[in-house]
DNA sequence: GTCCAGGGCCGTT
DNA sequence: AACGGCCATGGA
């Protein structure tokens, strides 16, 4: 038998069928380590934040030339400040992206590096980290490192308290939900969290 | 002018 | 363990 949540990931898979494009090409693209690094930036940036916001920060930290952790965790806090402004909380994401840049450089060589190392103990150095929680922790390891954990955040609760599908909506309860009723691949798992994403914003739920 | 966006930390209970 | 206040900008 089919798990009723495998059902909603075909049906939102149907129903966003020009992103099916999108989603094929970003899976054959090869990323390169500066791409995942972008990634993980953009995860913290985003915390709470409008992602048009994000994108304003990106720009400054493209002019600037910085476009790495490394670079990252060189500048001077106040002008990283100054570069991210337009993403909010300025200065705590300032301080949150110093925080991981640091724990990067300090303790690998590489992203190739970073992304050897198995999923759970990642996680727990991750969520160490001040300003890594378990939603930017689990967007880092599944989305820059292709882990296979599921990412839940406020569209992925609208959407199953919409359609009543678990009783709780805590994080690790939700969280769990997913991984017991899909096949772990972080393939799945990325589609389908971005098609929840995409169905929230078009006002889905 | 008001509301709010893909969190997380910290202090209080 | 759970909850409220706080962090800040730009677009609707």
């Amino acid at each position: 038998m089919i798990p009723r949540l495998r059902k909603f990931y075909l049906l939102l898979k149907k129903k966003y069928p020009d992103y099916n494009h999108q989603w094929n090409l970003w899976l054959k693209r090869r990323k390169k380590d500066k791409e995942r690094e972008e990634i993980i930036i953009g995860a913290i940036l985003t915390q709470q934040t409008n992602w048009k916001n994000v994108e304003k920060a990106f720009e400054n930290l493209k002019r600037a030339k910085i476009d790495s952790l490394k670079k990252i965790f060189c500048l001077k806090i106040k002008n990283l400040e100054k570069l991210i402004s337009p993403a909010g909380f300025y200065k705590v994401k300032a301080r949150y992206l110093f925080n991981f840049s640091k724990f990067f450089v300090e303790n690998y060589r590489s992203i190739k590096d970073l992304k050897k190392e198995p999923l759970f103990s990642l996680r727990e150095k991750f969520l160490k980290i001040k300003g890594i929680g378990p939603e930017t922790a689990d967007s880092i390891l599944l989305y820059a490192l292709d882990k296979p954990i599921f990412v839940i955040d406020e569209y992925t609760r609208r959407f199953i308290l919409k359609y009543r599908l678990f009783p709780s909506l805590k994080y690790q309860n939700l969280q769990d939900f997913f991984q017991k009723n899909l096949k772990k691949d972080f393939r799945l798992y990325q589609e389908f969290h971005a098609l929840i994403v995409i169905a929230g914003k078009n006002k889905e739920f």
